[in-house]
DNA sequence: TAGATTGTTAATCGATTAACAATC
DNA sequence: TAGATTGTTAATCGATTAACAATC
């Protein structure tokens, strides 16, 4: 049972995002399909590569047209459960996370910021983009009502692992976490870590190399 | 010559990125040292991985020691090319781009966004974060005295290859592309996909799987 | 039919991990 | 000295790429 789980190539996760971002934007060209060739040369990548990755999500294309448009984009949403929504919370209203309530591109992937949390008397109250910003000792009490299953943590590395803990015990089951610390929690909670610097860092060397 | 430029793995330079945060704030509790086993311990990662990827750097460490934490820092820093800093650009200030420019973060990493571009009247000649907003339509004239070697595009999908080519035409050697587009530029320009989306496809997928 | 494209099985490539001698 | 840790060479593992039959 777990064997096949595991088997989804992580990079092969990253790319479906890709394509699914791609043929969104071809669909509302009017476009009915598309082939393997096509979404490999637009996005720099090998039509095989396309081929395999697509055939994790259980979809078969038609031999000489490629796949349908529509069909794909439904197949790849629902293979990375972004067809039905799930609510966020954001933990740390600072520089990056006040910029990631502003980015409303989540929504485009089934998720929604429902809410954040700080403890900055000053932005405490207000709201950002439409997203309320609550007290953080009144996570307790709010964190049920918001119906959220995700947080996104944006803080300071001093307070991520005490914040996280309190996440957990309220019922978290995912952390996207943009700290540079390591979380320590359940086996049943997941946790996502994004690095910025790590992006930076490969540009970088590039263009040390040249 | 090119054969050895290649053949630093992008994974060893991501983690590399990470392993100089984790330094950096251990140096600060004036540790002095400090071993691959340790470091691995805090990053969930494996020694022998740990020490492979130093070993890129080309510093040795001490039998029985380990590393001594100010010249593994240095090191990495020189590596990355993150010891003299970089100037940077950043056109478009909508919700990620405004969200970029009140992240100090990337400092540390050796780059300073100097200035940002964008078309909005509303925000033309304010600054954010003491970070000037010019007008798009100045870039010929202002790029050059900014001193940037570095553009971060965080604007709209229509208008990418449009900017793209003219912050090339101006000398732009490295684009950080926030975009979900693929940019046409010259073989001397590097592009370097960042792609957030990616990130949340992982966490969906392992939080689907349990 | 001919030709383009899919889907699968096998081969290749590169990163990770293991083994182990060298060192302080 | 004994033991912990490094650095390197070899083995393993997993992702990418190649080959090719099946299909419309």
């Amino acid at each position: 049972m777990k064997e096949n789980i595991k088997k989804i190539p992580e990079p092969t996760v990253r790319r479906l995002s890709r394509y699914l971002s791609l043929l969104k934007r071809c669909e509302m060209t009017g476009r009915e399909s598309i082939s393997a060739t096509n979404i490999a040369n637009r996005l720099e990548l090998e039509s095989i590569q396309v081929r395999k990755d697509i055939s994790f999500t259980g979809i078969v294309g038609k031999p000489r047209v490629g796949y349908l448009i529509p069909d794909l984009i439904a197949a790849i949403e629902e293979f990375l459960g972004w067809n039905n929504n799930t609510n966020a919370v954001l933990i740390g209203v600072g520089s990056l996370g006040g910029a990631l309530l502003g980015y409303s591109g989540f929504q485009k992937n089934g998720l929604e910021i429902v809410g954040a949390f700080d403890n900055k008397s000053e932005i405490i109250g207000t709201s950002i983009q439409d997203i309320p910003v609550f007290d953080i000792e009144d996570l307790e009490m709010m964190l049920k009502g918001l119906g959220a299953t995700i947080a996104i943590l944006t803080l300071p590395v001093e307070v991520a692992q005490e914040i996280t803990d309190r996440l957990v015990g309220l019922g978290i089951k995912g952390i996207w976490n943009f700290t540079p610390v390591k979380l320590k929690v359940p086996s049943d909670v997941i946790v996502q870590r994004e690095d910025l610097s790590a992006g930076l860092a490969v540009l970088s060397i590039k263009l040390g190399n040249k």
